[in-house]
DNA sequence: CATGATAACCTTACGTTGTAAGAAATGACA
DNA sequence: TGTCATTTCTTACAACGTAAGGTTATCATG
């Protein structure tokens, strides 16, 4: 046998660890298997094809969420699932991506999805809203995660220096914004993270509100 | 000449028709030139490469997006810009995931930018609730649309009856999932787009707030 | 009208992709 | 040791983006 035996767990784990750090694009058939020291072709006996690698590496991420625990509260609940949720896209960029295109969920996903559908019912939402918070937390996660991952570089430092290079000569074109990178962006200690608690905070207050009225 | 001059307007408006209809993957050079009476390697001549073709679709995108009238209130402002942002990125499924990977933003966006934050500026929000503003709009829109887009089918019927076989034979393993869907996915009349408004109602509603209370 | 330059377009070709088909090797059990 | 099933490798194909270079069309100038 390989070094190691070959399976579709390994190719799987293999998989994310390069798309990790080649990117999506940097993912391929070849190369995954030149990784795991065999051809190409040996894939197809653990794996259908390509899709389904990526459906797997869609489901993996789920696992890597933190579910509520049991009885707890929804507020912290929710926020921290949403936390680890971030992380976990920060972690695999590419996830973000394939969630454009993926629509079979697998069994972490649905556990997942099982986990926070009971601990908002059971802390007492009503259908409808138990809709709308799921609807509503996860819509924000993705699309600030979308954001973030566009933010070309990775510390604060390197984006003001960008900032600054952008701006140039368009102050008359564009006042504001200009004067909004200035005034906001290229202050010292400004981080785009910190807009996500803001946002957070405010969407699980809003949910609090209607929690506690009649039903929206 | 051919039936009509060759540009990079008429490439670029070509090629999103031809992503409209066949998708992303469906967007090759050579489709595009065979569709605008042409060889491909002639796009060449109007574009510098490929990437460059998707850097103007997504921002094409932006010039359908409906802008704050002068003097317009912010909050109808902002709730027209949402809604107008989410229409624009169904008709074109595909400018969700061209944004995650692009990032060096087009004149149209920088337009459309410039025109949100001179709104908020103007109707008296501080840099940083413009900030949290702009974020958190544009975080809910585009992950919103994400969820929508993954929805399988187009007609409420079309879902339900999807859900049902679905969840064939896990209603023991997620219960709660199950309940769900038969309760409310299920339920006649039951649309997912009217998510969209409860979540944007409750964005503006917590800016609202924290507009007329003390900077946070 | 002829000429020469410049832009637009086409042809061919290369390397890379996912994966189909079949040959070869390996391992388990008799 | 022989047999058979499973796993792996080899070869091949069509489709992709695009580099290099040849061909045609357009147009200003003599």
């Amino acid at each position: 046998m390989s070094r190691q035996a070959l399976t579709a767990e390994r190719a799987l784990a293999e998989a994310m660890a390069l798309a990790d750090t080649e990117g999506l694009s940097g993912l391929t058939m070849r190369k995954l298997a030149s990784r795991l020291g065999v051809e190409a072709m040996s894939l197809y006996h653990h794996l259908p094809n390509k899709d389904a690698l990526l459906d797997g590496m869609v489901d993996q991420v789920y696992t890597e969420v933190e579910l509520p625990l049991p009885d707890e509260p929804w507020q912290p609940a929710m926020q921290r699932r949403a936390e680890s949720l971030r992380a976990a896209l920060l972690r695999h960029p590419w996830a973000v991506e394939l969630l454009d295109s993926r629509s079979t969920p697998g069994p972490a996903t649905l556990t997942h999805h099982e986990a926070i559908i009971r601990n908002l019912r059971d802390s007492g939402f009503s259908w409808h809203l138990t809709a709308h918070a799921f609807s509503l937390i996860d819509a924000y996660v993705f699309g600030f995660v979308i954001q973030e991952i566009q933010l070309p570089f990775d510390t604060p430092e390197e984006n003001q220096e960008l900032a600054e290079d952008i701006m140039e000569g368009m102050s008359q074109a564009f006042p504001y914004l200009t004067q909004f990178t200035m005034e906001h962006v290229m202050q010292p200690g400004y981080n785009y993270s910190n807009e996500f608690d803001y946002g957070l905070k405010l969407i699980l207050r809003g949910l609090a509100a209607d929690y506690s009225a009649p039903d929206s």
